[in-house]
DNA sequence: GACATCTGAATGTCAGACAATTAAATGTAT
DNA sequence: ATACATTTAATTGTCTGACATTCAGATGTC
């Protein structure tokens, strides 16, 4: 945890990328305490508000974890996936809506990764995965289900789907594709045509699934983001056509 | 942005939790203003310290930026994907040494995910991106290289690969699976008939990608996945008969 | 009209204080 | 001696008030 100040934009931010970077060498370990935030700001040569603006800038990416009283401190956070999840989703969520990605241009994205999940996941199922996929797809057949609802529920059934690849580097990841996609998803709305098919399509994925046939499920998949691809298109030319409606009015 | 305190664990993260719902949820747009940081000390009747640490905090997810000087203060920032990467990869990388994660695992996943997007590399790489792998190429057949950069132009290359997919939502999800497991491949060293043989199936996947071949590109990406593997158990074997002497001696 | 100057609003930083919390040390009673 | 209550000291959390710094726009001057 050298001082070198970089260039530094703020004190705050230098002296955050300064521990940072002690963090992420390794130099502080997990659980490991750091100096005292008075302590800090006299290595620093800063003011007691300085050092803890830049804690709180580690704090908010979870980095470190602040106790109160004596023996309390900032302790390095051992980052966990469920930590690293929450903040996957959401950047993934606001990247999409902020740069106005398209949508079969997320659609693109989620399933091919979702396909790089199947064929562990055919091999890997357990028997909780399965159930967890059975439970949602009669979820999803509840008929008083808003479509929002099902969104959630079709998202947890994929996520199942990528948790059986029983590989949480690639749980992690698919979060933020899976998860990350919901706004888009949102505004598709399932006619009761279009949701029948869906929960046909998620029936054939678990059974390949539960027969580790991971060629079908890879098929089925596929026929999944084509489906999902056109009643996006559907979505997107219905409204298109009642803009042209409006103008004209 | 309402002031409901959920279970303000800290004011600031409390704050800051409001502020960040208002973005995320798109009623504070790209670009648009806060409130100065008085009115929002106000407004959430706590003191410009704790105001300030709450931006902190967003400004270290890359939430907002901040301007000095007459009608400066902190504007919603566009979350571009080229800070995505950056955070994507640093959290990856903790993630894997943080939690042990052990070497095939973080292979798989990688590869994984690769192979994922090697199809639509195979139908849309642009010239641009083979000439970025055969010059990666040329630099990994430097015969003085380090390991280390040996290990660097592996990710370039691969870098090249997943981004001729066109896909940037792709691209960032990658960022995290090749670059933030650089750590664990800065473990393994080269030696010359290892480098010898990556080159040469480094070579046979730039071919088939310019031939838009994805069937084989996809092949070699799993043999190249095997051979990894291979060196990595070869270097922890040796780790392994190297402790035992130690204990031995 | 072009350029220099002033002004005000905002963030960045500092100093000092007090409140709240908490683990450990100390004391006390059984 | 053990169990429980109390004190203590260290540390973070928060507040107040001040000053420094920056910078767009208004003002003034030529």
């Amino acid at each position: 945890m050298k001082s070198t100040a970089d260039q530094p934009a703020d004190l705050s931010a230098g002296i955050a990328d300064d521990i940072r970077a002690a963090i992420v060498s390794g130099e502080l370990g997990a659980d490991q305490r750091l100096p005292s935030e008075t302590e800090l700001a006299e290595h620093f040569s800063v003011s007691r508000p300085t050092v803890r603006e830049a804690l709180k800038r580690l704090a908010a990416q979870s980095l470190i974890r602040t106790q109160r009283g004596a023996f309390g401190g900032a302790f390095v956070r051992k980052l966990s996936f469920e930590d690293a999840y929450e903040t996957q989703v959401t950047t993934a969520a606001l990247l999409i809506t902020m740069n106005a990605v398209r949508f079969d241009v997320a659609c693109e994205a989620r399933f091919a990764l979702e396909r790089a999940c199947v064929s562990l996941a055919a091999a890997r199922r357990k028997d909780t995965h399965l159930e967890q996929m059975r439970q949602q797809i009669k979820v999803q057949k509840s008929p008083d289900l808003s479509d929002e609802e099902f969104c959630a529920s079709d998202v947890a059934f994929h996520r199942a789907l990528v948790d059986a690849a029983d590989n949480p580097l690639l749980s992690f990841q698919l979060a933020g594709a899976v998860e990350g996609m919901q706004p888009l998803m949102n505004m598709i709305t399932f006619s009761a045509r279009s949701r029948a098919r869906i929960i046909e399509l998620h029936t054939a994925l678990a059974d390949a699934l539960e027969a580790n046939d991971a060629h079908t499920a890879d098929t089925h998949l596929a026929v999944l983001e084509n489906y999902t691809r056109e009643l996006a298109e559907h979505v997107a030319a219905l409204r298109a056509e009642a803009r042209a409606n409006d103008a004209e009015a």
